[in-house]
DNA sequence: ACTGGACGACTGGTATACCAGTTACAAGCA
DNA sequence: TGCTTGTAACTGGTATACCAGTCGTCCAGT
């Protein structure tokens, strides 16, 4: 039962997180641990301990006497974290195709199949989720405790490089669906060194997409605004 | 002036980082954010704070109303361990070679040419410094600031699978100074193929060397254990 | 001797108050 | 007008006190 517990903190994480990534605040000017304290009706220790965590997490600079300003991350910035995504996925590929696909990612790699059969008959966002959790599958069949902690923290330390919109134009999801489905063939089919072309295929194009997408709106923070809330 | 300025948590930090690989610690046990705070004479949320930090970087686990515990690694994780830090290191030796030595680097091999010469002009300590020196001007090098990131942490979390005794026979030693040596100079003739399996080569060596040595000694803990402080 | 439950001494989580830096701005001087 | 300067309203950092869980221990009842 303590494991339904939930924290103050961990409320209070959620909600900043809805509000950088929801666009309901102004990126260029800084949080106020009090100010946001009082927004959302937590108290500031809790607000403090989520601001923390998101500093760690790489979203969020505290400046100690000045302000929480909300980071932004530089196209070059953009290239490294993906060339470490590569390093660390390509492995994980490598040592999935080499093991074998675990039950879960059997199971996902079943549904990525049916879906391919017919794209048009599946929205974009089934598609994607379906999709999100073929890479968690996939990381978790590696079978490497350390590599899959390791996988987890490069996410959520660049957690702003990674943010992506939600929902693409259906033509893109289902692209990437059958960049998916060959990326389970070669695992299933035991093929490590195809399995790991295809991630690093993958994984480039998946920067590309994220460069275009960077240079079209800067403040990428606006893409997947639903300011639901904007004072409590 | 204010960039030397230190904070409570910051040596609350760097002490507790001493306590729990200085080996000046059980652990087994848990810490305590009470004690620690009364044996370091710092206050609690100095220490809080520290511990926090801890916790990101994969240090150490808190469980509420429960304690705070040491996190370990396993004998088993070992090679998985290494083969994530090959994928990482090779990565960072590739980016290198490609950019060239940066001044530290430079300066590095250059001292490391010099004991090369005659490796029995040195004891084992001066070369293994300037080789732990050279890993980490290795990774500056790379240019990418997430890499390096990533790298500190792998190191950080699973420092202990890492942790070897400082000094090996002479003889092991400059054999390694021989493999820096070699690494050094594909990086500044710019061959980044040739230092990328140099560096395969060196961590691979580096995981055999690892596993005699725990096979031999398994409590790998109290090898550097020097427990300067015990109460304050 | 054994079992069950209450109590007390822990744990980390949070609230509040205060501290020391930083910054913006307005009043006063050149 | 333009620059200096001091003050007031911020910022995050820290101390202290108290809260609610957890767990060992010890005693009562069997």
């Amino acid at each position: 039962m303590a494991d339904t517990f939930e924290f103050e903190s961990d409320r209070a994480y959620g909600r900043i997180v809805e509000l950088i990534f929801g666009g309901a605040v102004d990126p260029a000017k800084p949080l106020s641990e009090r100010k946001l304290s009082e927004r959302l009706g937590i108290g500031r220790m809790p607000v403090r301990e989520a601001l923390r965590k998101l500093e760690r997490e790489g979203v969020v600079e505290v400046k100690p006497a000045r302000g929480t300003f909300i980071r932004t991350v530089s196209a070059d910035d953009l290239t490294e974290v993906y060339e470490l995504r590569e390093s660390l996925e390509c492995l994980a590929t490598r040592r999935a195709a080499m093991r074998g696909p675990s039950p879960a990612l059997a199971n996902c790699g079943a549904r990525l199949r049916v879906m391919g059969r017919d794209p048009s008959a599946f929205t974009s966002r089934e598609i994607d989720d379906v999709g999100t959790e073929f890479h968690d599958a996939l990381i978790e069949s590696a079978g490497s405790t350390p590599l899959e902690e390791m996988v987890r923290f490069m996410r959520m330390r660049f957690r702003l490089a990674f943010h992506l919109p939600r929902y693409f134009a259906h033509e893109l999801v289902a692209e990437i669906l059958l960049e998916h489905i060959a990326l389970f063939e070669a695992i299933a089919n035991r093929s490590p060194d195809t399995a790991e072309d295809l991630m690093r295929a993958h994984l480039r194009r998946g920067l590309q997409i994220r460069l275009d997408l960077d240079r079209s709106s800067p403040n990428l923070q606006k893409l997947t605004s639903r300011p639901k809330e904007n004072i409590e």
